[in-house]
DNA sequence: CCCAATATCCCCTTCAAAGGGTTATTTTTA
DNA sequence: TAAAAATAACCCTTTGAAGGGGATATTGGG
């Protein structure tokens, strides 16, 4: 699909045995190019824009500047950038966090430069490359609950609620009577042991309702 | 973690050539059996609980009940049990609501028989298998933009808007004045061209600034 | 140095929000 | 099939949040 040729890629990560041995791994396995490999990212931040890197890989535990802080500064100084992060952490916020300031794909530190290399390739051709239980912690962060206390119509009306509408626009949607909304927004209320719109969106956020 | 030796499959799939296909190459080529293969969900609803899957391999094009309105049923029915969806399908509504509601894997129909086989290893190891557009059309929709219109402070005073928040609570988290935080909703407003919380929220959700 | 971001304060009007009830369908499910 | 939910609609009350209009001061980064 795209260029299948050689990529260039930059490598910031804090332990050299790590760092140098990917760095030799790709270059001697796979067609691309390491063209730079920091330490750091506070390191990596002056010069990185002349590699013109293709593909980023990323540690997030890093001496300064964190990897999660690095993220949108590196999206900053090249948005056509691919970011594979590369790390231990396999906190769900971390991973979430990474995914949403702009990483394409998340791997745990013991994952073999081989699948690497296909990662590097995969981000290239459009995929999205994670560890497998990388991706299970972003498929479960996606799922809903499915055993929730609230009706199909409570749930309906929870979540224009949670899009900060209020009760005429909601009952203007759904073609129903603002009082009618209001005894459905009472009964979510009782359900979820709330008492304003604000707990009620976080209590439902909190359980995955919504 | 679970059962590593033998796990059940059942194939939910209308086309017969596909859906044989499958099963004959799980059953010759994978250590998993093939309990049962159904043209729709409406057919296998009444027997699909006799057969105890670990993992269902489902299709979202079906006859009669959907795919996708499948699987909340199907999660009702076998709690415990893992789905792979297999479809045609790479439309992103699709994917993130079929993930939404519970499905454990996603993958179009070119994938080759041998990755669903490593799939169905990896849902019962705690995985999240995808096809690379797929986690990447998942990946996306989790991204931020990150040239958003908003300075840091409005942003967070966005989010806890979309809470639900109101203005004496947001600026009690925030140890600002209450008169400090309707300006910056103001301020919000005019840059996203609305001026309700509502249409804000909706707006900010739609550019991904929240 | 200047502009954008952040912060503070004042005025105003309107009506949404939440709490207290009651009653009547329809649909689900035990 | 009968009981139990779910859905729908109505009434009354109080409070203050929301949004629009302004003015002004401090701070921090390019």
């Amino acid at each position: 699909m795209h260029n299948h040729t050689t990529a260039r890629i930059v490598i910031i990560e804090d332990d050299e045995t790590i760092r140098e041995s990917y760095a030799y791994l790709i270059s001697h396995n796979s067609p691309h190019q390491v063209i730079s490999t920091y330490p750091s990212f506070d390191r990596a931040k002056q010069k990185i824009q002349k590699d013109m890197p293709d593909v980023i890989i990323l540690d997030i535990r890093l001496p300064g500047t964190s990897g999660t802080d690095a993220l949108p500064q590196l999206r900053k100084l090249l948005p056509s950038a691919y970011i594979i992060m590369l790390t231990v952490f396999e906190n769900e916020e971390v991973i979430l966090e990474a995914l949403a300031n702009g990483a394409s794909g998340y791997f745990t530190k013991n994952t073999p430069s081989s699948r690497v290399i296909a990662a590097i390739d995969e981000v290239l051709n459009g995929g999205g490359p994670m560890s497998p239980e990388v991706s299970r912690k972003v498929i479960r962060s996606m799922q809903k609950n499915s055993d929730s206390p609230l009706t199909r119509r409570e749930t309906q009306i929870l979540d224009l609620v949670a899009k900060g509408k209020d009760r005429n626009r909601i009952s203007e949607e759904l073609f129903i009577n603002v009082e009618t909304v209001k005894t459905h927004i009472k009964h979510i209320y009782t359900k979820l042991n709330v008492n304003s719109r604000a707990d009620a969106i976080t209590v439902a956020r909190k359980q995955k309702l919504i």
